[in-house]
DNA sequence: TTGTAATCTAATGGG
DNA sequence: CCCATTAGATTACT
């Protein structure tokens, strides 16, 4: 078996990542974008995360009751999209569809989006949660498998396939 | 504007849907795996019920009890792979080890999973996935730059910029 | 409390 | 590899 060199060893080995070898020199980093200037198109270099810091907050109340109010999520700065309430008719016609084609596209999408007045991706979310609902309901149904089967040996069938 | 042909038409416009618009022909569902055997393998959308041969199962008791009892989780239905839930000290290394190095190689990612206990092939997904995360985040702050600005004024809070 | 819109991320398939 | 999209799981709001 080789020895091994140092030429041998990784650039990035995790031991020296998670700094448990401590290599002479400091890691240089693997960044395929660095030295590029930030308004170059492939990508933002700058992740900005604007975090709180909560110094001299006692002096300002309303500021204070702003921050408390705010959920520290991970995503708080920005904040969770408020709860889009879909009228009766609305979901109407997208349970219409839903019985139709589960998985509309981009078209159908859109589609949707200007008949019902909503945005795209309300709609795409909407079937995702759809479609999750059902099949929270065939796992339920699942549930009353021996049921099932016992009914199944009667009626000597082998598959159920549950086509939606 | 170009008039709209017969084959310009979505195959599921929303009128069709709706039973507004009548075509000569039925509106056929959309379901992606219909017609295809149920042993194909891509077809992941397949809720099957995979409702236990049972023939012969009344021969033989302890079989029958076994195959009652087991729920259906990696095969109830075809083809997916179980989501992997990665424990916090794995994604403190993975993140870690991303910090410095978001494009492991090969050679990183079996090190990586051999000591995380993983399969290289989720190190593999799993540092896709992280970058698209990034992608986004960068993206994100792009867009809530201005706003971030407005708000950092408002509450003097610092910004971090993270530099990748 | 329940139902569900919204979020996060592992997994998939195609380019 | 990237990209779009999915399922699965969870959070949070009405």
């Amino acid at each position: 078996m080789a020895p091994v060199t140092a030429e041998s060893r990784l650039a990035f080995s995790i031991d020296r990542i998670l700094g448990l070898e401590r290599p002479g020199n400091s890691l240089k980093l693997h960044r395929p974008w660095a030295g590029k200037e930030h308004g170059q198109s492939c990508c933002f270099n700058v992740l900005l995360f604007c975090c709180i810091k909560a110094e001299n907050d006692a002096e300002d109340e309303n500021r204070e009751q702003q921050q408390l109010n705010s959920r520290p999520t991970s995503n708080w700065y920005i904040g969770r999209r408020p709860r889009t309430a879909f009228t009766n008719s609305q979901v109407n016609i997208l349970e219409t569809v839903f019985q139709v084609n589960c998985y509309p596209g981009i078209q159908l999408r859109e589609q949707l989006a200007g008949r019902l007045d909503l945005d795209e991706d309300r709609i795409q979310i909407w079937f995702q949660n759809r479609r999750a609902k059902l099949r929270r309901l065939l796992l339920l149904s699942w549930d009353i498998l021996p049921i099932t089967i016992e009914l199944h040996k009667k009626i000597e069938t082998k598959f159920y396939f549950v086509l939606f």
